[in-house]
RNA sequence: UCCCCGAUAGCUCAAUUGGUAGAGCGAGCGGCUGUUAACCGCUAGGUUGUAGGUUCAAGUCCUACUCGGGGAGCCA
């Protein structure tokens, strides 16, 4: 007999059918008349299966001190219907294997609530808890969802490289990557020759894809990326990540636009998705996490996004008539109370701000004819603050060049990205989504630490 | 990196002006029950984050460090 996954059991599985399961023991309660009931889960789905031992099982007595929480088992019996309340089927067990026994007195998941803080210095079994089950599923279905809204636009997935030697991609600090032996050499105090480096030269990991998404997206047209992205920034917030995945659409003849109703699009698709395939899980996210996160999501897939430009913006903010922590400038970047303000209070929904003041952002954002302007964009939603950044790109050769040498920067250094201006230029445009911030945004989980199964931030790496 | 707060039993937290360390949950044992956040009783469990200092006496006061939380900056 097939061992079924617990889902599909709890799904359609009828009473008087045989079955074999295997998973892990959430719970036991016994009944001394004759009775233990075991909660199995096998991480197919947030609910568990509810098996009914009959007390003279064989091997029952030798066996009931070993299935205590966290041991796996290997069962199999008779679905019947379940005459008590909170499940349709239970499994009558007929046969009933430990395969791994979980000492009480040292597993750490007890039953009871524990602390996120407790459960992340326990990432190894915390997939094995409610929530971070659900959360892994969540990421798998919003990973699908992506892949799902891309291919079927026919956007080509690329894979950009992890080790760059770029060494100022515009978007922060980054990890050095080198197979020097820095223990000696900080022994023999040396000037660092990097010719000896592996690559001959320094080398990091990738804070972005963008740039070599630009040379896929002037070739084979509209592309993607979807992989790990690092920064090496001494940032300790709710929000930030040191090693997180990122989403990087890249779209050739699209203008500022374009790549705006593409970046709403794409939001509000994939969750609409993940709201459809996940019930289950979301439900309990709404219940247990924050019970304002499905009342959210529905704002974000029923409603058009607002739209306005960063001047638009900054003359709302010094109408709202409020003291700012932190004044409101032209010119000036808007700071987080100022874009919670837009999305949680004033609008009350995502708000993309566009054309921001070129001295703000990086040297490859297309500068508007005003002089003064870049075609810049932002998502901001409600709770996270930014969770898409983008831009239409500077296309041509000359203004490029100029923007590079502005920004302190050597030409030399880019001279295969200033080449698809030189040949062939057309106008394009993209985006980033911090895939663990939608993560954030979906379930309503508050640190984005808990979004991802190993994270890494400063002065924390294990597992 | 900056500001504020915190670290006490396996977990979540108490402990008056400095005076011998407590509860709930979990665990073990027993009782009861088609149970489902099960219920009732008993028991065990502690170098109070680390290193110094003040004091007759420090969980409590002071200094530094480590880690965690909230906020900020940087950003996705």
């Amino acid at each position: 007999m097939a061992t079924r996954r617990i889902v599909q059991i709890l799904a359609d599985g009828q009473p008087g059918e045989s079955q074999k399961v295997c998973g892990w023991v959430r719970t036991r309660r016994d009944s001394k008349a004759g009775l233990s009931f075991v909660e199995l889960n096998d991480g197919s789905c947030l609910s568990s299966l509810q098996l009914v031992v009959p007390g003279d099982l064989d091997g029952w007595d030798d066996a009931v001190g070993r299935v205590t929480t966290g041991a796996s088992l290997r069962v199999s019996g008779t679905l019947k219907e379940s005459p008590g309340k909170g499940q349709r089927v239970e499994l009558g067990v007929e046969s009933l294997e430990v395969i791994g026994e979980a000492d009480a007195e040292s597993y750490p998941l007890q039953k009871k609530r524990h602390s996120f803080e407790f459960l992340r210095e326990i990432a190894h079994l915390r997939p094995r808890t409610n929530t971070f089950g659900a959360i892994a599923r969540i990421r798998n279905a919003l990973s699908a969802a992506i892949h799902r809204f891309f291919q079927d636009r026919g956007f080509v997935y690329v894979h950009t490289p992890i080790i760059t030697t770029s060494d100022c991609e515009g978007a922060g600090e980054m990890f050095q990557v080198t197979t020097l032996d820095l223990k000696r050499l900080a022994q023999v105090q040396t000037e660092i020759d990097y010719g000896q480096d592996f690559f001959g030269r320094p080398a990091s990991l990738t804070v972005s894809g963008q740039l070599e998404a630009e040379i896929y997206a002037t070739s084979v047209g509209d592309c993607y990326t979807f992989g790990p992205t690092f920064r090496a920034e001494n940032s300790n917030t709710s929000r930030h990540l040191s090693e997180f995945w990122m989403v990087e659409p890249e779209m050739p003849f699209y203008e500022l636009p374009d790549n705006m109703e593409l970046a709403e699009s794409f939001i509000r698709s994939i969750t609409a998705e993940v709201l459809e395939r996940c019930g289950e899980d979301m439900e309990f996210f709404n219940k247990r996490i924050d019970d304002t996160v499905l009342a959210t999501l529905a704002n974000i897939t029923d409603n058009e996004f607002i739209r306005l430009t960063y001047t638009e913006a900054v003359e709302i903010l010094e109408g709202a008539g409020r003291e700012w922590e932190y004044p409101v400038q032209w010119g000036r970047d808007l700071q987080s109370e100022h874009e919670r303000f837009l999305t949680e209070e004033h609008f009350g929904q995502p708000v993309i701000l566009y054309d921001y003041p070129r001295t703000i952002k990086p040297f490859y954002m297309r500068c508007n004819d005003d002089g003064k302007t870049v075609r810049a964009m932002d998502v901001l939603v409600p709770r996270v603050g930014e969770i898409i950044g983008g831009s239409q790109r500077e296309d041509r050769l000359d203004v490029l060049l100029e923007r590079i040498t502005e920004c302190g920067m050597e030409p030399e250094d880019y001279w295969w990205y200033v080449d698809l201006r030189r040949y062939g230029s057309v106008p394009h445009s993209g985006f980033g989504l911090g895939f663990e911030r939608m993560v954030q945004l979906i379930t309503g989980m508050s640190n984005i630490r808990d979004c991802i199964p190993f994270p890494r931030t400063p002065k924390s790496a294990e597992f």
